[in-house]
RNA sequence: GCGCCUGUAGCUCAGUGGAUUAGAGCACCUGACUACGGAUCAGGGUGUCGGGAGUUCGAAUCUCUCCAGGCGCGCCA
């Protein structure tokens, strides 16, 4: 419904500008067209209201009944807004509701059925002959030598919905996986491996990554304790750097040792992201320094060269630095952090061509980036009409409040995580058989668990606002009622079933006319109309929340519609008229799933 | 100490400056199956929106301040 929203606004702000005029206060123009028009707040006022002649009475100090009744004058003269609404009201004291046609919101859902989108407009710069803006989401970056845990759960999932939504609205999107795969921590890595080895770097071939965690933690309870162990660890650092063949290769046996682990994870989530680990952007850090000491930012400070922060400081109060090289000469990772804008709004092809960057990290890191853009800003890297967003997200937290752990007090493998929620699915799924007498084969039951399990996991954390801290429990995502995840798929399941029994030959082709009276009928094609606005608020806001809010409600008030009006047994053009709004139903709810990265069942 | 974030019903949380009544879900109680899958639907009631002040015609929402909690704070990422 956004392109009627749009051209109701647009008939509305000539209607403010010409009172304006009237009244000689054309230079509150600018100021007042913003929000001139909001989605209603309650649904009982109609579908749109405005709420600008509030704030007309005080610049024309006249009362806002009054003008909002000579706004309406003027507004019925408007043959575009008499085309589109049943009527235009004042409410309470001075609020004018809009009430679109019925006949507007018919060709709006006949439009939706036809759209593959579901009515989703294409973003405003997919024009033709000229590629889409791209945007560049870089989530999920686990560390090479490292196991993935819960922390990645919510970046690679919010990452990974984020971006669907953004190739929905036709951009171009690059997701990144910034993997930790460079850095001092490989010094002793390497060093440990060629202890244990003994230079002998074609055995190594045979660790398998449990090992590989164990022994990232032996190395650095080595690192951390003998100071033989540290000198060398600091040496194979410079070796490395330096390119060093037999470094070299032992770094690449731990990448591809750690990659094997991490394709693992992302098959079972179905998540595609290119790897372009730190290591990637080593040639460009010394032009970062150079760069920024050209631009007379960079401050030597006890032996680290420096950009110190505007509005930030540490424990003395004084300026926080970011430092962009350490005092041995080495860089870190606001250097290749800065790199990698650099390189992310670079034009191609020594660059990525992006109009926007979105980083999805733990709220932890919000200093850090802070400082980081604050730079790139100071640096000009950041060109004119680009973006950079910080997507910030909070700790998954027990159920006790505190941060997860398991029972020993170790960190939750991501693996084991998946692994449990598939298994009490299945659980669920058979204790419900039983109780039903069902039969099903065992891929039924294995691929039926998986999409409920993995789809509960995602769909719990996606619903929660992502700021704040998310309590994790299996219990919840999985339970089959309330905002979850086998909620909406039972939906499905419902329109599935219809379409299953319905014997009636699809007459789509002809221009059928559609018919409405039920209440439950007005409700559902109002939340579906509402959709392309949903999506449109998260693409500005980047809170995948939002569209679980929606899904629920959209459900919520199909399954009213289920309940109360019969489908299949309705005479021919009745049942025709409701069988398109359970297709309309059917292809928004898959299709934001598939934007949630979540699978569906026809089945369950 | 400083910075960022959070504080809304018993619990978990939505809430995009606006309408006498601030919304969901869970839990609890009562109804509705000869049905298109009842994994559903209908009804039932709770709130000093952490406290205080300010801006405004109007504040859960914006500003300030205080309180509580989380995270971070110089060469790890």
């Amino acid at each position: 419904m956004l392109i009627i929203f749009q051209e109701l606004t647009k008939n509305f702000e000539q209607s403010l500008l010409a009172s304006l005029i009237k009244n000689d206060k054309k230079e509150e123009f600018e100021d007042l067209r913003k929000n001139l028009i909001t989605q209603s707040s309650k649904e009982e006022f109609g579908d749109y209201q405005c709420n600008i002649c509030l704030v007309l009475s005080k610049i024309y100090k006249k009362n806002p009944r009054d003008i909002a009744s000579d706004f309406i004058k003027k507004l019925n003269k408007n043959k575009r807004i008499l085309d589109l609404c049943k009527d235009l009201e004042i409410a309470g004291p001075g609020f004018i509701n809009i009430k679109l046609k019925d006949e507007i919101l018919i060709k709006e859902i006949k439009l939706n059925i036809k759209c593959p989108r579901a009515g989703v407009p294409l973003s405003s710069n997919n024009v033709k002959d000229r590629l889409p803006d791209k945007v560049v989401v870089d989530f999920s970056s686990p560390n090479i030598a490292k196991e993935m845990h819960v922390g990645h759960l919510r970046s690679t999932i919010i990452g990974d919905s984020i971006s669907r939504i953004f190739e929905l609205r036709g951009y171009q999107v690059l997701r990144i996986n910034h993997i930790g795969d460079w850095g001092t921590q490989f010094g002793m890595l390497i060093t440990q491996l060629k202890d244990l080895y003994a230079n002998n770097l074609k055995e190594i071939d045979q660790i398998k990554i449990s090992d590989l965690v164990e022994f990232y933690k032996s190395s650095k309870k080595r690192f951390d304790n003998e100071s033989e162990f540290q000198e060398r660890s600091r040496e194979e650092v410079v070796k490395l750097q330096s390119g060093n063949t037999e470094s070299t290769a032992a770094w690449n046996l731990l990448c591809n040792q750690s990659r094997k682990e991490f394709d693992e994870i992302y098959k079972s989530l179905n998540i595609k992201i290119k790897e372009r680990g730190e290591s990637f952007y080593n040639p460009f850090l010394k032009s970062v320094i150079e760069e920024l000491d050209y631009k007379n930012l960079l401050v030597e400070d006890q032996g680290a060269k420096c950009v110190f922060l505007d509005g930030m400081t540490n424990k003395e109060g004084k300026p926080l630095p970011l430092i962009i090289q350490k005092k041995d000469g080495g860089f870190n990772y606001a250097t290749t952090d800065l790199a990698a804008i650099k390189y992310r709004f670079n034009k191609a092809p020594d660059g990525d061509d992006a109009s926007r960057i979105i980083y999805v990290t733990d709220h932890g890191q919000s200093n850090h980036f802070a400082g980081v853009f604050q730079v790139a800003k100071k640096a000009n890297w950041i060109p004119e009409n680009c973006q950079v967003d910080h997507v910030p997200f909070g700790l998954v937290q027990g159920i006790d409040g505190k941060k997860l752990k398991t029972r020993e007090g170790d960190t939750i493998r991501l693996k084991d995580l998946l692994f449990e929620a598939v298994r009490r699915a299945k659980e669920d799924l058979l204790e419900r058989l039983k109780n039903e007498n069902r039969y099903e084969t065992e891929k039924f039951i294995l691929n039926t668990s998986r999409v409920i399990g993995i789809g509960a996991v995602k769909y719990a954390d996606l619903s929660q606002n992502r700021i704040t801290n998310y309590q994790f429990s299996f219990d919840k995502m999985l339970s089959l009622n309330g905002n979850t995840a086998p909620y909406l798929l039972y939906t499905l399941v419902r329109i599935s079933g219809i379409n299953r029994k319905n014997d009636l030959i699809d007459e789509s082709k002809h221009s059928i006319s559609l018919n409405y009276e039920h209440e439950c009928e007005w409700r559902l094609i109002r939340k579906l109309l509402k959709f392309d606005e949903v999506i449109i608020s998260i693409e500005k806001d980047l809170m995948p929340n939002r569209l679980c809010n929606y899904l629920f409600e959209l459900c919520q008030t199909y399954n009213r519609f289920y309940d109360q009006v019969p489908i299949l047994k309705e005479e021919k053009y009745k049942k025709i008229s409701r069988l398109k709004l359970c297709d309309l139903t059917e292809k928004t709810l898959k299709l934001s799933l598939e934007l949630l990265g979540i699978e569906t069942l026809e089945r369950m």
